[in-house]
DNA sequence: TCATTTTATGAACGATAATTCATTTTCTAA
DNA sequence: TTAGAAAATGAATTATCGTTCATAAAATGA
């Protein structure tokens, strides 16, 4: 067994692998996790229902492998753009744009993402789901931190930052799911703008106020 | 079979059917749709598995009847609060303080509601979800109406009138989120001068606008 | 080519849970 | 008090999957 054929062999499973994970986003995409059937997913990806135990432990194993592998993509991303040396209003535009073009690329993966985000169920018994829930706080943590650079810097009002943070996530999620269910197709990127806008210059007419 | 017997069998019904009903929320919040069996929400309730059939054609129904009727009650009361004569931004503002207080009088139903919102797997097949569904689109509507009246009266930026309705009940879900998987209870009224803030005047810090 | 190892397969197993229904319990009214 | 009606019950039925595993197929390398 020399070393050449040891990669070649492990480069074929990941990607089988890869090739079930995908399989296993559509199908877990349409149907939700519980209604979802291992035999569906094997049926969709072309391998036999046996087959995908060799990949993963269990039904959960491969859910949540599904779902940490995207997050922690998407976090990467989030997390370099945060951490870059702009000002903490040029990096919220620039993870919100970001932010919307990942979602727009992965269309499938953020119907199970969503629904995931508020599903009760694991978070308490479950270590896998505890693991996502956890990135999600965290996520939550990173752009508090860069609300707070915007005040300290008097970009921002003195709100309390994670208030502000979950402002922003709020009306982000809302515009999301507008769009995983509106039948007529959109660019999500269309919304950065108006998401923005609101959130910094708010709804009321300037005039008025005082 | 004189009335008044009928009508005390009546209500003795309607009073075992509300019976179960607060029972299964009970369950169905700590637990969520799937893992919730009959037979936990039977055990919970004090009756027989077989009898809750007597009230309830299947678990589905029962569940979705649960959904229903509470998200009827809170829908009259802002449809209400929307009708009423004042200037759309005090009716803004009363149905936001309403709701926060209906949803803290609530917390376990809440639990199910949010879940429900993005479970995408019945929105199509089933009629009973495909009515919820309904309901929560006739509630973004009227929603918008008031947005659109705030704009014509120059309260409100001419923004377009169903992103306002979206980032506002966005703002509201994710704070509803956080007051519901937080350990440490507080009271979720106290949020709702935050919500008005960021929504009405922005997180831009005011000396910084041109 | 062929013996050996690795990988894939899907039928069979076992567990679970929604629903039903024969039986029991409770209620009704004469 | 009691016959008959109505309601409640939970054990039995049925169906559905997640998972396993004995077997088959494919890959390997001599």
């Amino acid at each position: 067994m020399e070393t050449a054929g040891m990669k070649r062999k492990e480069r074929e499973f990941l990607a089988r692998r890869r090739e079930i994970l995908s399989a296993a986003e559509r199908v877990f995409a349409a149907k939700g996790f519980f209604p979802t059937t291992m035999s569906e997913i094997a049926r969709e990806a072309e391998f036999g229902t046996g087959t995908l135990y060799k990949y993963f432990k269990s039904k959960e194993d491969l859910y949540f492998s599904l779902i940490d592998e995207k997050v922690e993509e998407i976090n990467r991303l989030v997390k370099a753009e945060l951490d870059k040396k702009n000002s903490p209003l040029e990096r919220i535009k620039n993870v919100l744009r970001l932010q919307f073009e990942f979602i727009e690329q992965n269309r499938d993966f953020f119907r199970i993402y969503i629904s995931e985000r508020s599903r009760f169920e694991w978070t308490v018994k479950d270590d896998l789901g505890k693991g996502i829930h956890e990135k999600m706080v965290s996520y939550i943590e990173a752009l508090s931190l860069v609300m707070k650079q915007g005040i300290g810097e008097g970009e921002l009002e003195a709100l309390d930052p994670v208030d502000l943070a979950h402002a922003l996530v709020g009306m982000v999620n809302s515009f999301v799911f507008e769009w995983l269910i509106s039948p007529r197709p959109y660019p999500l990127v269309s919304k950065t703008d108006t998401v923005l806008k609101i959130f910094l210059r708010g709804a009321e007419r300037m005039e008025r106020r005082r």
